[in-house]
DNA sequence: TGGAACTACATGCAAACGCATAGACTTGCC
DNA sequence: GGCAAGTCTATGCGTTTGCATGTAGTTCCA
């Protein structure tokens, strides 16, 4: 009869390694280019904000440290796929957007990597399972607030 | 009514979004002494081995190129935490495991470890939640059979 | 209004990473 | 047995990362 430390301790380790387990495989693909999968992760949620957004909220949802992020974002404005702005309320603050052409990478790829999530996963998974998966883990993502969905 | 690919697309962003913010959470505490999170990981893996394990297959568990792995391995048998042993049934191959000082490192900060888990993914999911989870994602991780293009 | 405390982002620097490839060994085929 | 092809790990090298800190702008409160 596991315990509950026990029980969390072995999803937590499940968890890790699927996402180990895919991220693998996704980065396999030859769907990205020049980008690094880090680098389409920036791309991709900036893609879902429908304004320009702050550079620590940006760093809220990527796993990376704050100067990191700032330096990718660097090469990216380099190569013409995010737009720097100031930010009118706070000078301090800087505001980010794809440019036409980092949306349109960003939805290239984004075409192609859906079809390999859904492939992978569905492979594995039935519906009901996909819906629980999403029910809990957006259960553990949004914990310390309601975020988006 | 959501496809089956929008479901899968939505799942495995969920379990993105969940690990990143777990991620970032645990790598805040303070119980990492000088290691990183990394190379817990590496001495949490070699801990689950009865035997010494070839590199390749280390490799298969961690998130990480095979360079950077040998040369994390270098870093953590020059701190006396890993063994390198020749493999007798393979002159190319090198076997590893932890040392009696690696083992106990381990087992020090896994406690710590385990403790913040258990508290911060019971904090949002009940036993049957856990349990769902931990059947969903053991499915996603063991797939290592079908492979396709 | 002024200044201390705080926040947001950028930069210096050493460490660590990934890619390409080399080196060492094994396997398979003749 | 011998040589080509394949596998396993290590190394060269340019890039990216994290930590500590710097710089600029904001907030709080006397």
């Amino acid at each position: 009869m596991p315990t509950r430390t026990t029980l969390a301790n072995n999803a937590w380790e499940a968890l890790l390694s699927a996402h180990a387990r895919l991220m693998k495989q996704f980065a396999a693909e030859d769907i990205w280019h020049d980008l690094s999968m880090r680098e389409y992760d920036v791309l991709y949620t900036l893609s879902k904000c429908p304004h320009p957004v702050r550079l620590g909220e940006l760093h809220k949802h990527v796993l990376l440290s704050q100067p990191a992020l700032s330096r990718m974002v660097d090469r990216l404005v380099e190569r013409g796929l995010v737009q720097r702005w100031a930010d009118p309320a706070d000078g301090r603050g800087v505001r980010l957007s794809l440019t036409d052409a980092g949306r349109a990478r960003q939805r290239e790829i984004g075409r192609l990597h859906a079809r390999s999530v859904a492939r992978a996963v569905t492979a594995e998974l039935n519906a009901d399972e996909l819906r629980q998966l999403a029910t809990i883990c957006w259960k553990l993502a949004a914990s310390d607030k309601g975020d988006q969905a």
